[in-house]
Order: structure tokens, then C-alpha cells, then sequence
DNA sequence: ACAATTATTGCATTCGAAGTCAAAAATAAC
DNA sequence: GTTATTTTTGACTTCGAATGCAATAATTGT
């Protein structure tokens, strides 16, 4: 059985850097390739001899199972996309060190995106799905249709912090709403009687939580209050503040922001342009318990969101129904803990 | 011509979601896969004639391509890796979408990871050959043998504000050195004598550069100084600060810290414990020009890292490197801007 | 119209690990 | 020692896209 010739020899000279495959450990341990799946499988069935041998010549070879081949037939990439945007209030490092944390111990990598414009989601979702992910976890917008997308490929989705009325969406959140009420519960326990609202983006459905919340509270109270409208950043309050120091109404004896940022811009502005102190001439407040909440120069009255809890919920769901697609959508929300410090 | 039977016809019945392949979309354009294959790769043979078809059965499915089944021909999984710590303290949110803006030009992707202790490193390390990434982006520590691994794997390797010594290693940073050795001058040229320096960790070579130049400049100029061991955080700078205030030394005129968080725990901690005003009372200057070093309640004397800049040039020379592993190391360092504010 | 080019196309193979299945080896039962 | 049972094992196929190569079609020149 004559055999052509050229190229066909087992032993072709590998390439100088050439990443070492279960073929070339098999060889070295003189198993079969099968085996050296095997071994790298938890569960499987493998002596306790073919074992040690097919590890040594792996560790010989600094073999590490190539997880593209892996995920192109088991059909998992063990894969989670994250999307998250530009300007995100919450403790970003940290936050992302905790999902990583809790994905870990699933097996499960982050591929990170980011988007800033809406129209760059389109191109975002075109990647993911290219990625053949497991999964989403979105701190992002997301259109109707885009979450028909994920549903018709078959993609469990997870929105953190972001709010929809469609009960067939799965999210992780904080109670805004409620959390809003705290706020102001405890601002007019403190006699306060005259209110600033400095709201969120109009196109934040949490923002639009916090600012309902609130309403809802000071309008129970028969309390009054002016709305500015704001973007969540520091320079949307430090401008809201201007306008609302410079007009001819009386003076409001709280603030609320939408979030810590606001806040803080709030009583910077305050202090620095129009030489107020605070809390002795004005209280504010803030929402989220960013690390700067706590600083001595603000020390906010805030809603601190339970971050850790609010994480390791999002990534239990999201692989709840990685592991079984027919589990029924699920809305957690979380009480925040409203964290009282010298600013209100 | 008699087909035996079951399972042997071509219109086996997909299941439900089945992702579509590029098979199903030849199928639907009446032409090969090889086809399909080319419609979607620039610069390939294909009549417009069958790019139309092609594409319309491409749109109907639904179909995108498989990165991962690509990624194994390829041997380009157009992945990159990137690798923070927990503690970072540049602007982090921004970062990460200028890195995957920058990256994003080159079709490629982050896959993100987040070391806390050391020890997680070579599990990440693990992790991340698994997923035959075609490079690495590190803001974080590595030791010299993680380094090796690198380079014996033919892995591009690309620091992010990271300092080594030896010239065999890429890194983008800022000139850490100099912009210390920048604001020592600003704060001499307002005639201060008495320094305190409160230094980062220990185990940061970009905290030592910074001290170092710090250091430098003041014994040239004969400045006396006390320097006080921090980590980077806003705790440490406070406690620094309080053991500073109850030594009963003679007061420092100025306070140079390893990062703006300390100037700003410094700054809190001086004006809220010991009524000290800055700057009239004592000057404070920071590092980096985190968005909190604009707030108007510190506004601090600081260097700001050119962060686009320096996002560009990491991905530029790893997106080099991944294209040509033949060329060499190289280290590209950029001048920090002294911003000067209020706090010095 | 016919040969000589050039542009398209499809077939068959490849990437690396995992799973199926039947053969082989080890163990247990008698 | 022989048969029945269980455990290990390897040959072969699969996942989905890309590509070398040969076959085919379209275009050009004469």
C-alpha cells in the first residue's frame, strides 16, 4: 500500500512559536487525541495512568485546550458580551471587577463593548452576534427590536439598572422609585418644606424613576418643588444651580439630584459661587453612593445601591438561563440603603 | 434513483433558533458555501451577480458569520485581551471606550479581565491562552516569567502605564518622572521651602517614578521634605495628613501626593480636621487629572495624563505588532500637562 | 467564430477539540 | 480458568468558515 509521497509524513517540522494542540500531547504522551480531550474534561473517563501521562506531556508542551475549537462544537463559548456606556455613574472599577468575579466562577469571560451614540448599537449587536456569546448583560439602551433580535437567536439577555415596563425582559435593578421616596421622607423629616429637583436625562427610564419617586413624595406632602431639568453630570447641576440661585423665587431648602454626580456639582456651586453652606442654608442630596459620596468635602445624603448583591444577582440569572433557555423572564429589584450623611 | 430514508434527505428540519450557517444561506441563494464564504471576506472574487443573491439570503436569515469558526482557520481570533486591576485610577469608563473605539478600527475586540491579588494572575494567564487572543493589553503588574510566557507564545505584549527597565518590553505611559519633577518646580517657583510627599504603593514602579522625581527636584533645589508612605487611596492620604498635622514638626508649606485621589483626601482631611485652607494655608498638588480634580471644591495643581493619546499609541503598536511579530520593542512615553488649579 | 485570457465558481480539505461508538482491556463473578 | 460486566481507549465524524486548486464561465483579442 504505496502512500504518494510529499507531505505526508506524521512528522512535519512544526512551526518555530506553533501553539501546541491536543494532537501534538497525544503524540508526546503516546494516547490518542481522544484522551487528551478527555482528560481535560471534568467527569470523563480516563485511568488514573493515561491521565498522569497525558498531563505531563501537556505541562511539557505548555498545553492549554484551544477554547475557539472547544466552543465551535460544544456550541458554548463560555462567553458573556458586556455592554456598558460611555458615561456610567456607577463605580465602574468596581463594578467590573465584581462581574468578573461572579462570571469566573461560572467559567465565563467578558467581551466587552462599549457604545456611545445609539446608532453604534447597531454595529454592536452585529459583533456580538458574530461571537457566537452566551449571553448579554446590557447597561444600555436597547430598542424593541433589538431585544426581538436576541430573543429570536436564542440570546439570554440581563439589563442592568435599566428599566422596562414589558415584563418579559429580564433586569436587575434598584428600587429608584422608592429609593427617590427615602430621600425626600427624610428631607421633609428635617422640616424642609420648599424643594429643587434636578432631574436625569429626559431618555434615562431610571432618571425618570428617581424623578416620579420623588414627585410622588413631595406632591403627598403638598410640598413645593421646581424641576431642572439635568443630564446627570456635574456640570448640568452647577448650571441648574445658577439658574436656580438666580432667579426670583424664593430659595428651595433642599435639593434633589439624580444622581451623586449632581449633586456634588450642586454643592460645589453653592459653596463656591454663592458662598452657601451646606447643609446649614441648603440640603442636597444625591442618589447611587459613589466612592466620592463619601468624601469629607460632600459626605451625601444618598441612596447607596447594593452593587455586590445587584452584580451577583444579574450574573446568577443571566446563567440560569444560559443553562436553561425555557426559564420565564425575572425582574429583581433591590432596596437601596439610604446612607445619611452632613449634606441633608 | 432510490434514496434509503430517514435522515438522509436534505431538508433535515432545523431546530428551532438554530444560529444559521453559512450552508443554510447557500442553500437559500441556490450556490456553494465557498461562496457565501467570499461574499463576506473584502477583496474576494465575486460577481455582483451572486453578491446579490448572497447577500439577500444572507439579510433573510439573519446570518452573520461565526467569528469562532473563523477565528480557527484564521488563526485571528480578533480578540485582545485586556488586563486591569481592581484600583485603577485613571478616568476608567472613558478609557475603556476610547480603547474599544481605537481597537474597534481594527475590527477587534476586548476580552476583559480584572486581577485583584496576585496570585489570580496566572489563572487569568490561563484563561486567556484558552482564548487564543492575538494580543495584550496590560495595566497591570506581571512578573518577568509571565513576561516569557508571553514571548514564547509569540503573544504581542503592550503595558498601559506600566514602567519597566528592561528595553525588551512595549509599554505606553506617561513621563511619570517629569511630570513630578513639573509641578515640584511650580510649587518652588511660588517660593514654598517645606515639602511633604505622600507616596503610592511600594510595589508600583510608576508611584516610585513619581516620588523619584519629586524627590530629585526637591534636593536640587535643597527643599527640605518628609515623605509619607500611602497606597493611592483617599484613606491613606487622610491618615498621612492627620499624622502630619500631629508631628510636631514645623508645618509643610506644600503637599505633593502620588495621585489626585490623596490630593483629595489630603485636601478634605486638612480643611474638615484642621480648618487649613487651600492654598493659602498649605498648597496641595495631585497627578493624572482625574474628573474630580476639576470640581470646584478642589480644583487642584495636578498632571493630567494625555488618556486618548496614550489609548491610541497602545493600540497602535499592539495592532503593529499583531500584523508583524518581527518588530521590536519599543517604549512610547508622553508628556503630562501641568494643569494648574486652585489647590497650589 | 475561435483561441487566449481573465474572472468566477465549487469541491474538497483544513483548523482543534469533543462526542459517538465499537473494540480492547481491566475487573468482577462464578 | 472462563464468562459476564464494567472501564478505558482510539478511530472517525462533527462543528462553521476559509482557502488552494481545478473546472467552468465570461471577456477579450484577432
Amino acid at each position: 500500500m504505496e502512500k504518494s509521497s510529499v507531505n505526508n509524513n506524521q512528522k512535519v517540522a512544526k512551526p518555530a512559536n506553533h501553539r501546541a494542540t491536543s494532537y501534538d500531547v497525544a503524540r508526546l504522551a503516546g494516547v490518542s487525541q481522544s484522551a487528551v480531550s478527555r482528560c481535560f474534561k471534568a467527569g470523563a473517563s480516563v485511568s488514573a495512568k493515561t491521565r498522569a501521562k497525558v498531563m505531563k506531556a501537556a505541562d511539557e508542551l505548555g498545553y492549554q485546550p484551544n477554547a475557539i475549537a472547544r466552543g465551535l462544537i460544544t456550541r458554548r463559548s463560555n462567553i458573556v458580551a458586556v455592554i456598558t456606556t460611555e458615561f456610567t455613574n456607577l463605580n465602574y472599577p468596581e463594578m467590573m471587577s465584581h462581574l468578573n468575579a461572579k462570571l469566573s466562577e461560572h467559567g465565563v469571560h467578558i467581551l466587552l463593548f462599549t457604545v456611545g451614540a445609539a446608532s453604534d448599537m447597531r454595529a454592536v449587536l452585529d459583533q456580538i452576534w458574530q461571537y457566537q456569546v452566551d449571553g448579554i448583560i446590557a447597561a444600555s439602551q436597547f430598542s424593541d427590536d433589538q431585544i426581538a433580535q436576541c430573543r429570536k437567536r436564542g440570546i439570554p439577555l440581563v439589563f442592568y439598572n435599566r428599566v422596562f415596563s414589558d415584563s418579559s425582559i429580564s433586569s436587575v435593578g434598584c428600587d429608584h422609585f422608592e429609593g427617590a421616596k427615602l430621600l425626600v421622607e427624610h428631607l421633609l423629616s428635617r422640616g424642609h418644606k420648599r424643594f429643587a429637583v434636578y432631574s436625569g436625562p429626559n431618555d434615562s427610564a431610571v432618571a425618570q424613576e428617581r424623578l416620579q419617586g420623588a414627585v410622588t413624595q413631595l406632591m403627598q406632602a403638598g410640598a413645593h418643588y421646581d424641576v431642572y431639568q439635568g443630564d446627570y453630570t456635574y456640570d448640568s447641576a452647577a448650571a441648574s444651580t445658577v439658574e436656580m440661585m438666580s432667579s426670583t423665587r424664593e430659595l428651595p431648602q433642599a435639593v434633589i439630584c439624580a444622581n451623586d454626580i449632581m449633586a456634588i456639582g450642586c454643592i460645589d456651586t453653592l459653596r463656591a459661587k454663592f458662598g452657601l453652606r451646606i447643609p446649614e442654608d441648603l440640603s442636597v442630596v444625591g442618589f447611587d453612593g459613589i466612592a466620592a459620596s463619601k468624601w469629607q468635602a460632600y459626605d451625601l445624603t444618598t441612596i447607596v445601591q447594593p452593587l455586590e448583591r445587584m452584580v451577583e444577582a444579574t450574573v446568577s440569572m443571566l446563567m440560569e438561563r444560559i443553562e436553561d433557555s425555557s426559564i420565564p423572564a425575572e425582574k429583581r429589584q433591590f432596596g437601596g440603603k439610604l446612607n445619611i450623611g452632613l449634606s441633608a
